[in-house]
DNA sequence: TGACATTGATTTGATGTCAAACTATAATAA
DNA sequence: TTATTATAGTTTGACATCAAATCAATGTCA
C-alpha cells in the first residue's frame, strides 16, 4: 500500500540511491573520491571543448559559486581540467577539460549515465516514463513557485 | 517538452527544493539552523514518546550512526530533546523530546509538513498522486536492488 | 567461565555545501 | 573622468555527512 504522503521521502531515497551508483561507479574506473557534482561538471565540460567560465559551471549544476571553486580545484589537482584567463574578461576565470579530463567521457556517459538510466526505467514503458517526467516536471514548479 | 533522460537530475532539483522550503519554513518558526534531517529525528519522536534508542533513529532517517550523534547534539544543545540511559542495555543511549521539543509538532507536521505536501501536489487528482508514487516506488527499488 | 564476535555509540578526519566577507575587474552614471 | 554599482571568483567559517577507528557493553560458543 503507497501512502502517497511519503513521496517527498520517496524522492530522497531515489536521489541517494542514484548518488550512489555515480559514486561507486566512479570509483570502478579510477575516479575515486568524485562527487555527484564533479561528474556534472566533467558532463558539462564535454560539451564546451573550449572551455567555459567559473559562472556558467554553477548556474548550470545549480551549486554555489563557492562550492564550484572547490569542486573545480580537485578536478584540477587530479590533472582533469585545467583554468585559464578569459582575454576579453579579466575578471573570468575560464575553465577546460585536459586530455586526461576528455578520456573520461566514454566512462561518464556511455557507462554510467547509461547504466543509471537503464537501472533507473527498468520495467518501464516508454508512456510510463513520459509520465512520470510530466509529473515530476509539475512537481518541481510547484515547488520552485515560492 | 520532456526528455525523458533528465529524471535523475529532476528529481535531484526536487529534493534540493522541497529541503529549502523545510529549511526555510523552520527558520520562519524560530528554529534556526536546523536542516531537513533535524526534523525527521523530531518527526520520529513525537510518535515515540518515551523514547527511541538512537540506532532506531539512524535506521529510520537512513543517515549513518556518527551522522546522527552530531544531529542528536545539536538538537540537545537547543534543548529540544534529551538523552537518557537504557535500563535494560548500557550500550544504548535513549533520546526523548523535552517539553520544548514537543512545542514544535503543531509547527512541523500542521504547518511545514502539510504545506510541503500541499505545495508539492498543487494541481495533482488523487489518481495521478498514487501514479506518480507507485512509479517512484518502482524506481526506488530498481535503484536498491544494485 | 573465558575468548571471541557482535552491537551501540562516539570520535576523528575528510569533504561537499552554503553564506558572508573580501578582492579585483568591469560597467554605468554623474 | 571619477565615483558608484555590479559582476566574477576566492577565502573563510560553519555544518551535514560519511567512513574508519575506537570504546564499551552484550552475546555467544568452546
Amino acid at each position: 500500500m503507497s501512502n502517497t504522503n511519503a513521496i517527498i521521502s520517496l524522492i530522497g531515497n531515489i536521489h541517494n540511491s542514484a548518488n550512489k551508483l555515480i559514486v561507486e561507479n566512479l570509483k570502478q574506473h579510477n575516479l575515486v573520491g568524485l562527487a555527484p557534482s564533479h561528474g556534472d561538471i566533467l558532463i558539462l565540460l564535454y560539451n564546451h571543448i573550449d572551455g567555459v567560465p567559473m559562472n556558467k559551471i554553477n548556474t548550470t549544476i545549480n551549486k554555489d559559486k563557492s562550492t564550484v571553486t572547490a569542486l573545480v580545484n580537485k578536478l584540477e589537482k587530479m590533472q582533469l581540467l585545467e583554468k585559464f584567463k578569459n582575454e576579453t574578461d579579466s575578471r573570468s576565470t575560464m575553465v577546460k577539460l585536459t586530455q586526461k579530463g576528455l578520456d573520461t567521457k566514454p566512462i561518464v556517459i556511455d557507462e554510467i549515465s547509461t547504466k543509471l538510466l537503464n537501472t533507473t526505467y527498468k520495467n518501464f514503458t516508454n508512456e510510463e516514463k513520459k509520465l512520470i517526467c510530466n509529473l515530476l516536471e509539475k512537481i518541481s514548479t510547484n515547488l520552485q513557485s515560492l
